[in-house]
DNA sequence: TTGAAAGCGCTAACAG
DNA sequence: CTGTTAGCGCTTTCAA
């Protein structure tokens, strides 16, 4: 009971044209004949004609799909970003094929394999945190498909990238803390490969010595940017000999763990210990005290990446898709870090 | 200098052999001598060739591609049930391929369209608000193309669907709210045409009537589920002749309304107000106090349906593609609802 | 303005 | 065991 696919041939063959006809009254080719472009077009109508895509793919070499890799999908950023992909490359017509690398180096090498093999138009990467070298893409650029990192990228590869100003960010998150009263500010840092954690230490440690603060190295705590991280994190800083007044972390989640920790050591935050994360989780706005943060424009991110993208793909002037875009981060100032009223 | 993509008679050309022998030696064919089996293998890994997954999927008519449909990617649940497919059916060489909805019926449809176009060999969808009929998936029968409904299914629809006993999560979040002492429970509703809500309710109503409390109608209050309905919802509640001792609502961020607007109007939760959620969402056990809510199983879920559907691929027995899977919810029972400890 | 034919890359039936 | 051939559905010369 299976209605099969319908095909040009079909409609040709009802009205007694070539599959070429079809073919080329249906994408309003200029030398056909208004009669039978109407006729194939009611035709097509009636049969609910719908074009094999797999078909044009193989024939063009392009398939209208863009691969993206994440680290995780459920990860409230990245939805972000995807979310803000689809939408703008679905209304030009492009799929989303998506893969997961779960931070390993192995699955992303692996989903760039199938992206390759499934010929998508281009890939949209943020790169795992266990990826150090650039082997994996370097068959990308041989065999000519596009690539776009976005938030992680990695360096000196020559292709297009859209990232926000995690320095920037981490500089006003910084400022805002110092502007505030506090001054022995530790920071709870994340992995020195990965360029965004990088970043967010080298804006903390400009805005103390903007500030004139002299930063000891062991005011920077190195830990991984989950709750039992922030906790841990929390323990070390509170045995310094100077006990800190205050935690910049490079992920809310990190600064969440500082913050139950805290808690339960009996100290009021802000009042006692000032905290702000990076992120801004939903989960941030819920906390209390709310939770000072910085945004990273998720979906804003996903719909530049996509806009290089489309830009290139439709030869816009000047688009060369090596554009290295920096988003500007926004601080959201909440009430863990707000002495001043 | 970008190498083209390297197809079998490349390889066939450079060993003198016919590209059907490579094919052949490729996938392993039992025909084929070691010999000639072993040095297609070289020279393709020397030429590091990877198959045209495009030209494959128009020969056989399946693509690999699996089509995802949800109304935001960017939602913990979705993401989540997006996380569990995608992880099980990379396993098995699937890919997926993504589109929202955004809530709109025609989002919907269009989705359809696109996905049948790209000649996906499934389709997993979750239905949008607005849907309310189903001419847009009689194509996809029509066409042969396999539908899988999770979390929000439409009814009479002969097709495999996974989703949680949304009753019986209502029904044990509220008889928990019974056991706590709360007897005036009212229920902040969602809309009623979409299933999972209209499960919720009826949980709600089962619990009541099974702890011998009448539901008057006005406990049911329906509003949207966000935070605004549900500071609508508890402003409503409280002005009922017999104040709500609890509330129950259908979704997490209504019942975060809630809570924020009795902490506004001076009252304390759970000792003069017990709350409860539905979702789990990320924020609950951070809120002050923490929310009593409902798991879904989101991941679970996505495996779940990827499992249904790579059976029926893979023609295990017993396997139709037809089964309708409830998976047990979670009551996850947190501080707003807990009285006696 | 239209048709015939070739080919995108792969596989499978058929024939040696 | 291997080669030849045809065809998946579409587009695009080339020729009429």
């Amino acid at each position: 009971m299976k209605k099969q696919h319908v095909t040009i041939h079909d409609i040709a063959r009802e009205l007694s044209v070539s599959a070429s006809t079809v073919s080329r009254a249906l994408q309003n080719h200029p030398r056909i004949s208004e009669s039978t472009r109407s006729a194939v077009q009611k035709m097509a109508d009636r049969y609910n004609y719908q074009p094999n895509v797999v078909a044009t793919s193989l024939r063009s070499g392009k398939s209208k799909t863009v691969g993206v890799i994440v680290p995780r999908i459920n990860r409230n950023f990245f939805s972000s970003v995807i979310g803000g992909l689809e939408e703008s490359l679905a209304a030009s017509g492009y799929h989303l094929m998506i893969c997961q690398t779960h931070e390993r180096y192995d699955n992303e090498a692996a989903a760039i394999r199938t992206l390759i093999n499934a010929r998508v138009d281009a890939i949209m990467l943020s790169i795992s945190m266990e990826t150090k070298n650039k082997e994996h893409i370097q068959e990308l650029m041989d065999k000519g498909i596009r690539l776009f990192f976005f938030d992680r990228a990695l360096e000196d590869i020559e292709t297009g990238s859209v990232v926000v100003d995690d320095e920037l960010g981490a500089y006003l998150n910084v400022s805002h803390l110092l502007e505030q009263g506090y001054r022995k500010i530790v920071h709870v840092a994340g992995a020195d490969h990965i360029n965004i954690y990088s970043a967010r230490k080298k804006g903390y440690l400009k805005a103390m010595s903007d500030g004139g603060i002299d930063v000891h190295a062991d005011w920077i705590i190195q830990r991984p940017l989950i709750v039992s991280g922030g906790e841990s994190a929390f323990h070390r800083g509170m045995k310094l000999p100077a006990k800190p007044d205050a935690f910049f972390c490079a992920g809310d989640y990190a600064a969440l763990g500082v913050l139950q920790a805290a808690k339960i050591a009996g100290l009021n935050v802000p009042e006692d210990l000032g905290i702000t994360g990076f992120a801004n989780e939903p989960f941030t706005e819920f906390l209390e005290p709310t939770l000072t943060t910085v945004d990273q424009k998720g979906e804003e991110m996903g719909k530049m990446v996509a806009r290089m993208f489309l830009d290139c793909e439709e030869g816009i002037h000047g688009a060369d898709g090596c554009e290295n875009v920096v988003l500007q981060p926004e601080l959201i100032i909440r009430n863990s870090s707000l002495l001043t009223r």
